[in-house]
DNA sequence: GCGCAGCATTGATCTGCATCAATGCGGCCG
DNA sequence: CGGCCGCATTGATGCAGATCAATGCTGCGC
């Protein structure tokens, strides 16, 4: 799955970057933006043009990169880390609506105020582009609109996907779908491991499948002791691909 | 709230189209069309070349519009009546991520394939437009693209307000929620009752929800009994809105 | 008018997950 | 090295909402 909100998914079958000459493909270590997905619609030329009013920024764990409702001042690209958007009730009640992790694109939608609240969850590194600036850039790329839009429609199906999620799986269903999407997620932006990587907490796991951190806990012990999956630290090794996959099937 | 899939909501400012005097607005009498929304993007000469490529059709209650990852051939706007969008499990287990109400479009995302089932609730009358030739007509407009990027950034907004209720709201302040969401969706397209129709089965309430028949219709006797709404056939009057913006608030 | 089919309501009971409450377990600072 | 502090795990108990089961209501065909 991916990030909700302004934000932008990696495509599917987007391989990552590689490149080490020039300017040639996506994501190069010349390059300050990191693009596993964008990447089809874009020349050489344009990724130049659109590093060129980039702007690389560290974030530390546990900062807020922007707030709901405010003014939309500017759109991310997250290189490192992974952060956390979420929407709250006026109680604390909180719902998380999605992950970014590297790759991916924040504020995307364009629109005046961002709809979520983003905070990175370990140290992030991002890069920045004014929002004037990013218009001013997609604007005269019709094509490029384009793609953005089609984005934003994935975005929407995937939301949809979420929705169907917290409103009609059990506790274990959606563990095992959470599991499942991590590591396709991770394993597109070239990560070869058989451990998922989980830098969240269990609260923001929870959080996010509308649990609570004791069910998160019990259901991952659970399949642990069925060697479903092995626990590890700052993350999971799924052991038995089936079994998830008979849960958490799409 | 509005449709999730590639469907595009009304906006929130629009006011209902009043007009019997050629193309000047949108939605007249003359058009096939209907737009409570993307009104001030269109030009009266757009609007009139849309209409030309349109196809008014009435689509009698509970049948298919269009099938979840079948080919998008089409985009629908809906004139009249009520349609819904779901995602399925396997098993049967279905989750409603929408109900397109007159003025919605679906299919705006311009996706190749459906992300959902659309199916008439009651009577429905659509525009259709076969999605090549809607394509064509977006195309060269860029100020058109860029306002259905918007409304697609709005959309997922409105998804993820709804994951929210799906995941961290009680059933009372759902169903509150949804009332009040359908009052101001009703309001917009010129309904000034003070009742609110709802034309979907309690069983399409409690899928749209996440949660069963029974809750559904308990928690609205209750509401009922409490004075909060009046429970009349096909709809509900809001008696105590204060008491409902206490549940239902964003 | 009768009977039936398809909802909606209502009641009784059950249960999955939440809540409440310890306890464990690193990591970090002094 | 010891004592927190912030998380995660684990256990006991509670409860909101699911499930199971009638019963009612309405419209429709005959």
């Amino acid at each position: 799955m991916s990030i909700a909100e302004p934000l932008l998914d990696s495509c599917a079958g987007a391989t990552p970057c590689d490149c080490r000459h020039g300017h040639a493909t996506n994501g190069c270590e010349d390059c300050k933006v990191r693009l596993f997905s964008v990447c089809a619609a874009l020349e050489s030329s344009e990724l130049e043009e659109l590093d060129r009013i980039s702007q690389a920024k560290q974030v530390p764990a546990r900062t807020t990169l922007f707030e709901q409702s405010a003014l939309a001042g500017s759109v991310f690209n997250v290189t490192d880390g992974v952060v956390r958007l979420y929407k709250s009730l006026p109680d604390g009640r909180r719902q998380i609506v999605g992950f970014a992790l590297p790759g991916d694109f924040l504020g995307l939608a364009l629109q005046d105020r961002y709809g979520v609240t983003a905070e990175a969850v370990n140290a992030v590194a991002v890069c920045r582009f004014a929002r004037s600036a990013f218009l001013t850039y997609v604007d005269g790329k019709p094509h490029l609109l384009r793609r953005l839009h089609e984005f934003a429609g994935h975005e929407l199906s995937l939301a949809q996907d979420q929705m169907l999620l917290l409103g009609r799986r059990t506790a274990e269903e959606k563990i095992a779908a959470f599991l499942l999407n991590m590591q396709t997620r991770y394993a597109r932006i070239g990560s070869v491991s058989v451990t998922v990587p989980l830098p969240m907490s269990r609260q923001d796991i929870a959080d996010y499948l509308g649990l609570t951190i004791e069910t998160v806990s019990r259901t991952l012990t659970r399949l642990a002791r069925e060697k479903v999956v092995l626990i590890v630290p700052d993350g999971v090794r799924l052991l038995d691909l089936e079994r998830l996959r008979l849960s958490g099937a799409s």
